[in-house]
DNA sequence: CATATCTGCAACACGACTGTAGCAGTAATT
DNA sequence: AATTACTGCTACAGTCGTGTTGCAGATATG
């Protein structure tokens, strides 16, 4: 998609319908593309300009996603900055990502290899970083890998969607504080 | 559904197709009849014949996960049983149902009054276990009960669904021992 | 203003899924 | 063994979503 030499109007048809379809595709992602075009407020044909096909839909939808986290993973300089700043660092960022894009990406992505294969690049960051956090000593000792991040992700998640009114930066607190200390009194 | 002068084959198809149809609609929404059909091992029109349209299947599905989680609430005995105790039984108990039904019941309940007042009443049960928890003091005072309930939410589908070689018991530890203690090192 | 670009609208073909019906054959129940 | 209940198979109609085309009108751009 050339946007360069694309007109201004089409810019923001194609921007509103990328938007309004994770939004509708995050409710219910049987949504069809008459669904989209009219709540994008544009024509059914329009949308098939612009995407072919309802799979190049997704993969557009998905490729946004993977770039704006994707800029939330360089700017936390998780391999760099300590733990501790990084991690909340991450949080507050990917945080308003999840919601602008609250598709979920693990739906339907074999079809997709390039991007099911950025969406793994990017998860090994992550893991890379929990690991680290555990050789640091941040993490008990004990403590899954694996389960470390499904919390983070779940945390997030849960920060993102089901508390939509808390901001980014209360939220990252929230979470942060959660995956460290968990809800028990000591 | 009167089972009871069903012949015994029938109600042999009948639980099969209930069951795969939990799982592949738990992995696609979308799945159709026939797939769910071939699937469970029958011809599509035989699933027609229990149920009559594609919504009845789902809340028969839907009812059937209802059943299996009221009964887990009832016997973790959330509000007569000291609170570590009703906790940890509730965990154990309520991660094979939803292994067992992984459909996520907040989908397209809009259309299913009845299936939908009865899961706001097992939610009402779980809001009031955490309110009593904060209330004894095993929660920290700051936190908030939404955030709580998500939490606890959250970790039973991680340990059910993301780590489906763990066995109960263990699964209900890790659980309630990351809601209580989080992963960082004190 | 002149041009190229974009859009809405109407129409069409195609395939997939749903829901129904009849009938012959099979399996369970007594 | 006789009866009833159930199933697979085939066929059909209806609906909905997808993808394409042509054209006239609107909008941005120089």
């Amino acid at each position: 998609m050339l946007r360069s030499i694309m007109r201004a109007d089409a810019v923001r048809n194609l921007a509103a319908v990328l938007r309004t379809g994770a939004r509708l595709l995050a409710e219910d992602p049987g949504t069809s593309m008459s669904a989209i075009a009219s709540a994008a407020g544009v024509d059914r044909t329009t949308v098939h300009r612009h995407f072919a096909t309802r799979e190049a839909l997704l993969s557009a939808v998905f490729q946004a996603k993977l770039d704006s986290s994707e800029k939330v993973l360089d700017e936390a300089r998780l391999m760099a900055a300590p733990v501790a700043v990084a991690l909340h660092r991450y949080v507050e960022g990917i945080i308003p990502v999840s919601r602008e894009w609250p598709v979920d990406t693990r739906i339907k992505m074999q079809q997709d290899p390039a991007a099911s294969t950025r969406r793994q690049e990017q998860s090994a960051r992550l893991d890379a970083f929990i690991q680290r956090a555990l050789d640091e000593g941040h993490l008990r000792r004990d403590t899954s890998p694996a389960w470390a991040r499904a919390m983070l992700d779940q945390l997030v998640d849960s920060a993102a969607h089901r508390f939509p009114e808390i901001d980014a930066a209360q939220a990252a607190d929230l979470v942060v504080d959660t995956f460290l200390n968990g809800l028990g009194t000591h």
